[in-house]
RNA sequence: CGGGAUGUAGCGCAGUUCGGUUAGCGCGCACGGUUCGGGUCCGUGAGGCCGCCGGUUCAAAUCCGGCCAUCCCGACCA
């Protein structure tokens, strides 16, 4: 643990992977291209999970799970769908030391043998609708990886709706985006814009793809989660129908919507510093670490004791971890938590012990700037309210970093320099051949076109041509 | 799949040019002591198919051939 990190401004990848790392959130396996997530990652996740699963289940959402083995003849029965998975599926052609009659596709996601089974589910409009969300793991064979960002297997959610209607489905996939957008900011302290993909970039089958997109620490582009309107594409190919009020056989419409660990790598790269990762307190998976310091045994005891009093005060409230560790001095606790991104460190000393007070280091205002003392007589009340004002400081610098490096060019020329050091918010025709251009001399891609439009028309940054709509290009992840 | 690089202790590396006793160093690890309010210091010790297979040689980590793996840069991507 003693390694250094790479500076963000040396080689912004390699601090990346040296957080990742050092910090155990993760490691490299013997597989190419798939990790291990380790605790201190997998709590990560798992409370990131919780927060994601109180919502669905708030909005109506029950959890199922489906095969990870899909017969290839189901990704095949939709046009868009196997053309854009194709190229990076993993295929299992022998099962028991034989040739398998048809192969199966290890699930790269589970449109198809969901649709499926909803085609045997849905028979009436009474039926309608079906919300159903599933955890699991998919697999993509990804030529480059990264740890979160893009490994051949990654753990996600997929939710799979049915409605009767074309609006319903589409509030259905507007609802689950304004849910990742909820859960990004306010428990990931990651500002996101929500808004449409570009026809291009929309998901393999959808007819409309919406997506959360944030800026990292390196002023590119993650693609946070995405919800699709799936139309009457999938119902068509699986024959998922039902009978209306009128006895009318109807196709249904659906949706689905998924968010992946890369929400971690986004919360690594989004707050992250050069000491270390700087996780969320809503999401921490230790959101205080008391350290005790202490010379001779006496001190110890009265040291002890006041530690004592701290887990009392604090009981439930907070996951909060006591380092007792005699092999380790004061100073390396200190970095070794702030490695590991713990939001609020309490030290306790001997001079602490004889004013009944504590030290509080706040994680997101490194050194004496975040230090405060703060007596034992109050100290629940002071840590929850700490690890608030972290919570809203963390977004709100966020939010001051993605806006201070987002550009709004009028003219080609400063709108190519914008996309090389941040997000370019500008109006853009809606033509594929204008975003092939833009990407093949900048490496910009069109982010999504946000909800949030400025209205009127303007001149497309490309080709000056009318524009009706503002979309965000930037180099993405 | 194209271009570049690298495989030596858990990790990071030196040694390979020009073959030659017992393969080193730092970190980490174990033990003892010392220290402890921002990564203490000292001592002792454990730990190696030198990526794999073959060849040359009295002798190979070192030379030759093949293979494998990983990383970086490009084309595709939650």
């Amino acid at each position: 643990m003693a390694e250094k990190i790479t500076p963000r401004n040396q080689d912004y990848s390699r601090w990346y992977t040296d957080l990742i790392l050092q910090a155990q959130l993760a490691d490299y396996s013997p597989v190419r291209g798939c990790m291990v997530l380790r605790p201190y990652g997998f709590a990560l996740w798992e409370n990131l999970k919780n927060a994601l699963d109180r919502r669905f289940k708030a909005t109506g959402h029950e959890n199922a799970y489906f095969p990870l083995f899909i017969p290839m003849s189901f990704i095949q029965k939709e046009a868009q769908h196997v053309e854009g998975f194709s190229p990076e599926l993993a295929v299992v052609t022998h099962g028991g030391g034989k040739e398998l009659e048809e192969p199966l596709v290890v699930r790269p996601t589970s449109e198809t043998i969901i649709g499926e089974m909803y085609s045997q589910w849905i028979q009436s409009y009474r039926d309608l609708p079906v919300l159903i969300n599933q955890w699991g793991n998919v697999v993509r064979w990804e030529l480059r990886t990264r740890p979160f960002l893009r490994t051949m297997e990654f753990l996600w959610q997929e939710g799979h709706t049915a409605h009767a209607t074309h609006e319903e489905a589409e509030a259905e996939t507007r609802q689950m985006l304004e849910v990742y957008a909820d859960c990004a900011i306010n428990e990931a302290a990651i500002p996101v814009i929500p808004g449409r993909k570009s026809e291009s970039e929309k998901f393999a089958g959808a007819d409309t793809s919406y997506s959360i997109e944030a800026m990292m620490g390196d002023r590119r582009a993650l693609q946070s989660a995405t919800s699709h309107s799936l139309g009457q594409n999938f119902a068509k190919a699986f024959d998922i129908k039902y009978l209306d009020r009128n006895n009318e056989l109807q196709y249904c419409w659906t949706t689905s919507w998924g968010l992946s660990w890369r929400m971690v790598g986004a919360i690594i790269m989004v707050h992250g510093d050069d000491q270390g990762l700087v996780l969320p307190p809503r999401l921490a998976p230790i959101q205080v670490v008391a350290v005790p310091i202490y010379k001779t045994d006496e001190e110890r005891g009265g040291v002890m004791g006041a530690i004592e009093k701290v887990e009392a005060a604090l009981g439930e409230s907070v996951r909060l971890k006591v380092d007792d560790r005699d092999e380790y001095s004061p100073g390396w606790k200190f970095n070794e938590w702030e490695l590991r991104g713990v939001p609020l460190r309490i030290e306790v000393g001997p001079r602490d012990v004889a004013k009944e007070q504590v030290v509080l280091a706040r994680r997101n205002r490194p050194g004496r700037e975040g230090k405060t003392f703060v007596p034992l007589s109050g100290l629940a009340s002071a840590v929850t309210d700490a690890l608030t004002v972290i919570q809203n400081e963390m977004l709100q610098t966020a939010i001051e970093f993605r806006d201070a490096n987002t550009y709004h060019p009028t003219d080609y020329e400063s709108f190519k320099e914008a996309v090389s050091k941040g997000f370019a918010l500008t109006w853009w025709c809606g033509e594929i051949a204008c975003e092939d251009k833009v990407k093949e001399e900048t490496k910009a891609t069109t982010r999504c076109i946000p909800f949030d439009q400025p209205g009127g028309t303007g001149e497309c940054i490309v080709c000056s041509g009318v524009a009706e709509e503002v979309a965000i290009f930037a180099r993405a992840y």
